[in-house]
DNA sequence: AGCTCTTATGAATCATTGA
DNA sequence: GTCAATGATTCATAAGAGC
């Protein structure tokens, strides 16, 4: 499908298909959020549970296939609750993605402080994802000095002034992990950031049930990449990641099997230039 | 082995067997912080990752024995990394958890925001680890309004001046069928809290490396278990469970091989009343 | 400009009811 | 019985409007 720019490519269809015609070992960073179990069955059809291993083997050799050897794969997936405790798909995923040539190198977390409510008398509400690392090699492309983040401030001195209840709901206060209050960063000392990401989920509607916060792509995309590299998204939906990588001059290939979110896409990526 | 108080019981020897002697069906909450792989190599000889199920199955088993059927078990765990990639030893457990008949019920994350500065060339520091949550049944006793913490203030403040708009909800674009009912709020101070636990490891204590801030067995202590109820840790090292079940009543059970921490424990425990 | 207030909405889950 | 549809439950956040 054209595009209107040579450096950003977005196309309709079933990305397994698409991904064929793709060069071997020519991605720097695959960054994606497929469809998870039962979810966005509206849009998407909904694959059951039992059945998502099987779904997602053949794209994820296509994927795997078209990384450069120091590329990176950055897959989100949440477990189900499927009849009262949690479904095992994510992690048989992880086994099975090993079994095809992959490194698990390392589980993110993504900490959404703004997640679904909900109570029931089983479990409270679900506030956090997987944001699961594979890579072909254990040497890959990694740009740690491009996500550094000012120190947050004297931690240990507010949390001895904050009564019980307060410190579980130091969401926003401590730590450096990524995402907190980053407001200050002029003349503050600069830290790496851990493996847990704190970022709230996008409130505005962007006519897609399920799109990334800008920040959480962009982390990956300056960790991973460097400007004119070539990124993946086999699953863009509403073209988030294609944003950002036309923001940090990165090369963006897109894949979206539903034509009116390729359009919303297109529109989002190409209107805020 | 002796103890100076009924109600707090501590052993001295390997869990396993140890468990061995305990009644069936008599824990309320079991939660315990077992030597991950390869960790602890004085006390446990280190547990190799690719045996550290087949070392875990025979406990387990008694675990879910002497659990009483509402009750609970929350085990604290966390992937290694072994050459160059997350280990899955943790995932194997699960599986291997839920073919011994337990029910994989939750995954609560324990986010560390103060955890040891420090990066490597392929990763960042590890900012989180697992709280697994497993049952026998799939209806189990749980308190939840034991647990509540103070709303955010943004909220805390909207409440007081609803608007029509919070009183009804209308249909989201992407379907999804939230409804809300912000007048419920009225008057409520409290708010239910989420499956991430964000609390700092305590870093000086006395001769001994704390596993758990004791907000963390508390919050699980509160939510699973009632005054007089019976908790276990089968490796309680020095004793911070214990210590917990001391200050809010409860009946607990401590075993741990090192004969030093055993007195350790006892000395924490029994200093504080 | 800067603060306060209003508004929309999100990868949900469980118990109950009806076919 | 088994399965599907419906109703009840629940917060925090960013953007934008208003002062």
């Amino acid at each position: 499908m054209a595009t209107t720019d040579e450096s950003i490519v977005l196309q309709c269809g079933d990305c397994t298909t698409l991904l064929r015609d793709v060069e071997s070992d020519s991605v720097d960073l695959c960054i994606t959020s497929p469809p998870f179990a039962d979810a966005r069955k509206s849009s998407y059809g909904g694959v059951p549970p039992d059945q998502y291993v099987n779904w997602f083997l053949p794209m994820s050799r296509e994927v795997f296939r078209v990384l450069k050897p120091t590329g990176t794969w950055i897959l989100n997936l949440k477990e189900k609750v499927v009849n009262g405790e949690r479904h095992t798909y994510v992690i048989d995923l992880i086994k099975a993605l090993r079994e095809q040539g992959g490194i698990f190198t390392e589980d993110y977390v993504w900490v959404k402080p703004n997640s679904t409510p909900g109570k029931w008398p089983n479990r409270f509400r679900d506030a956090w994802e997987h944001l699961l690392q594979f890579n072909k090699q254990r040497h890959f492309a990694m740009y740690q000095d491009a996500v550094m983040q000012p120190r947050a401030e004297n931690t240990a001195k507010r949390v001895r002034h904050l009564s019980e209840n307060d410190c579980r709901r130091m969401k926003s206060a401590t730590g450096s992990t990524f995402g907190k209050n980053n407001s200050h960063w002029v003349g503050r000392e600069m830290v790496y950031p851990s493996n847990v990401l704190t970022l709230a989920t996008e409130t505005k509607n962007r006519g897609h049930s399920a799109v990334f916060p800008e920040r959480l792509p962009e982390f990956f995309v300056k960790l991973f990449t460097l400007p004119g590299d070539l990124v993946l998204d086999p699953f863009c939906g509403s073209g988030t990641v294609g944003c950002v990588c036309k923001r940090l001059g990165r090369r963006f290939l897109g894949m979206e099997i539903v034509p009116g979110y390729v359009e919303l896409a297109r529109e989002r990526i190409f209107s805020s230039s």
